[in-house]
DNA sequence: ACAAAAGTGTTCTATGTACACCCATGT
DNA sequence: ACATGGGTGTACATAGAACACTTTTGT
């Protein structure tokens, strides 16, 4: 739980601030003809996770109500509106329908495009994951989409299974590349969770919660148990003394004695 | 529910042999139109980093022949030719157009597609960095490009700027978005360079290096200097007593006492 | 009184960093 | 002999993991 923060700084780009520089450059870019590339479909595809009542780590899988891998689950996702959003607006706006959620940790994770992996089109999907309450959660079936569930994530070297309590999936079921895409979302949030602040978005509340839960986050991502006591001096370390999480003045009652609250900045 | 549970074990699709199942998926694929969404462009764009004579990092910049942004400083890239390649061939084709060198270490790095980006239409870049000794680069130009030149970088708080014995260039001379797409690169760069292999990678000979001779492409890298008795500690306990990195019966002679030669696995 | 969960403290080991010093070569 | 770069050893601070123990609540 060391804070090895990467952060970039992005500027935005949007249409209005490029200027023409010469008449030479306004007549280039009136005759410039978008149509000689062959284009491939861009779509975003979203990784959600979320933690379910006994603190399981679990994925938002979408029943394909048609072709192609018609029957077979996938992530959900939708063709990016080119010229009129951003990725992350476009990955948003996916979710959003999906979910009915907004205001969600979105995070770019990789973009895939194999030749064949839609059997239909050259299709090039830049995958997001985003992590979210489960409370928020308000689960939609999408246009060409049956059925959305969440499944408890199981996984190991033996592959992935998810599991609810009426369907057991393995990966094998799942459609087009979302097995590779699932795996690597698993596998960077294993890897970030050490020293990004991640696990932050999965509490159901970022402005009251104890060191347990933020635990059992870490728990059910890292898939082993963690030390409780060890846990706590990390936290007070990395982020209670950095300030970017206070303790608050409250306690929260229950079996057992009373934990402090804390409010993530 | 449990009724559909029985058609999704029987799958064995996979990207590169997709069967259709059935008549009714045939039909589905040919009268399928690829034109009713809105395709962007899709290009990737390539990082090239490497080492100069006085082991400082360095870029490769193109000078723009044509518009959009003509005159101003890009990183090589072009269109991906879709559902003929893959992304990382795309990629590793653009590099061998541009430095005629083969099998080079490529990593994605992110996928900007901010609106707006290109003036010309929206166009969705897969950025990569690439990591290649210097011996190894023919620099060429491209199609519509100028000039391609390597560069020093200088990256601080200040922002960034790279030189050569002719030429300054500032952030502001960049094409596109090339700004962030080359400060993510940097700053990624700096933060796997402690936990990744990326360093070998710009090694002259992978296969008869020193230590010293590493140390100064982590120095490059981070910016900064480096103890070599420290660098020589981690070096040996993280990769030659894990075999990932053996020591050759063999010294490299020079001023000062002669140095050991390992070879990267 | 007891169980349950929160919270404190100790110990051991590994790692990162600073730095003093010795070693083998070319000139 | 001395400059130059390679290589060894010591010392301290911090981080991670294991674990014994205490505190405060509800029942």
């Amino acid at each position: 739980m060391n804070n090895k923060k990467a952060s970039y700084t992005s500027s935005t780009y949007n249409n209005s601030s490029y200027i023409c520089s010469s008449e030479e450059e306004k007549e280039f870019l009136e005759k410039y003809d978008a149509s000689k590339y062959t284009r491939p479909s861009v779509t975003v595809d979203i990784v959600i996770f979320t933690l379910d009542e006994e603190d399981n780590l679990n994925i938002l899988l979408i029943n394909r109500g048609g072709y192609p891998y018609k029957g077979f689950w996938a992530i959900p996702g939708g063709f990016v509106e080119a010229g009129k959003e951003s990725l992350e607006q476009a990955a948003a706006r996916e979710l959003k329908e999906e979910t009915n959620i907004s205001n969600v940790y979105l995070k770019q994770l990789y973009t895939f495009g194999n030749p064949g992996r839609d059997p239909r089109t050259p299709v090039i999907s830049v995958a997001y994951t985003a992590l979210v309450p489960k409370e928020m959660l308000d689960i939609k079936a999408g246009d060409d989409a049956d059925d959305a569930q969440l499944f408890k994530i199981k996984y190991d070297i033996e592959g992935m299974i998810f599991t609810n309590e009426s369907l057991t999936i393995t990966e094998d079921n799942l459609a087009f590349d979302h097995r590779d895409i699932i795996k690597m979302a698993i596998t960077r949030l294993r890897n970030r969770i050490d020293y990004e602040d991640d696990a932050f978005n999965l509490l159901k509340n970022k402005n009251e919660f104890t060191i347990s839960e933020l635990k059992k986050i870490h728990e059910a991502i890292k898939n082993k148990n963690i030390d409780l006591p060890n846990f706590r001096k990390a936290f007070l370390r990395d982020y209670v003394e950095s300030g970017k999480v206070i303790e608050l003045d409250k306690n929260l009652e229950g079996k057992g004695k009373p934990a402090k609250l804390y409010k993530y900045i």
